[in-house]
DNA sequence: GGTTCACATGAACAGACGTTCAGGTATAGA
DNA sequence: TCTATACCTGAACGTCTGTTCATGTGAACC
């Protein structure tokens, strides 16, 4: 018998989760090898979660509510919306390197419908964040006027697929400074741009 | 009974499978309703197909051999490199409006193990096309000189993430125009930009 | 009418799954 | 030592799954 405190239990249980359901999906996913990897038994699980989809929307909502957090302290600090603009990045692409299985299960269960508006919520508040560094960017003269929310939008979708890119295929880096740098500058020399693509 | 030509039969699974595999993933995904939703039996459908994984290897390599045609033709034709990104992104984001669910699978069931290196390697393609495209960039002295690979990567990220942001919130409508737009220009107004982020 | 062939059927099989539950065991306090 | 409490166990249950196969059916040719 393996006796542990049920504080200990639970977290080692919500590590075997984010293991397997990284490897497998949701629906693939097996509560015995969760059980078996958390290294209790599946009766000893159902004491901590009542069901596979509780013990799912726990981890994802852990994710999720970590990242808010952080990004959350970048935006209000008060720097300039550059430095801001590299730093929410940086967040975004350091965790998708430490935490590359998270990123994959986020993903890979997009559609399920119970945590749909969960995810939902999550990038509309990130884009929010994505906002407000612009409005700021725009305010103080740094950046050009545009329309901010399909900036953002399109931002927040860089993000998403970076991420995804990088936790797909190890071999792919992408660093902060280099997406910072695209973003900020653009692709075109500097004395060729123009606000409109024609 | 159902009687139809092979060819007929095979194209109506085909369909099936799409709209299934879509809205569940491969491991949700189930045979019965496959077959009752092209209107055959589940014998008469393991007549066409050997078996769950075959029929989803199938229809996924159609969706990226289509792919890569379009948008070799586009990066083939002679055309100034902020046009040809132009049209590179609009086929892609098209395509994201139109085949939604195709979209989804893709993305979602990136890490399995059967037909990643079919993914991967369909991406690597698709980054060398945006290569091509920068690389005419620098030589013709439209675009500014940067890590041709990394930026690639960017953009390739940008664009999956994108489609995927699209294809999960029908509500999210991305332009091709501005997102040209906000590759080439970037945020910062022109008489700001400066070629390193510090 | 008989034969052949391509196409189609769905009950049956074997295995895997999520979940439950009757019972077991270590620990701490009395 | 006894009891209460918190934690743990894994066989058993019912359901669902991918796949197979013995059988059926319509059309085309002889």
């Amino acid at each position: 018998m393996n006796r542990r405190s049920g504080i200990e239990s639970r977290k080692r249980i919500l590590d075997a989760a984010m293991q397997v359901f990284s490897r497998q999906g949701f629906a693939k996913a097996n509560i015995r090898e969760i059980a078996k990897v958390a290294g209790i038994s599946v009766g000893g699980l159902y004491l901590y979660f009542k069901n596979k989809e509780e013990l799912y929307l726990s981890f994802i909502k852990d994710g999720m509510n970590d990242m808010m957090q952080k990004t959350e302290i970048i935006v209000e600090s008060h720097q300039s919306p550059t430095r801001t603009l590299y730093d929410f990045l940086k967040v975004h692409i350091d965790s998708a390197i430490k935490h590359r299985e998270l990123i994959l299960v986020h993903i890979r269960e997009l559609g399920f419908t119970f945590a749909l508006e969960h995810k939902r919520q999550y990038m509309r508040n990130q884009r929010k964040l994505v906002e407000k560094i612009i409005d700021k960017g725009i305010r103080t003269g740094e950046f050009r006027r545009c329309n901010m929310k399909e900036t953002a939008r399109i931002i927040m979708g860089t993000v998403r697929g970076v991420m995804l890119s990088m936790a797909m295929d190890k071999d792919v880096i992408v660093t902060a400074r280099r997406l910072t740098e695209l973003l900020l500058n653009g692709l075109l020399r500097s004395d060729k741009q123009s606000v409109e693509v024609h």
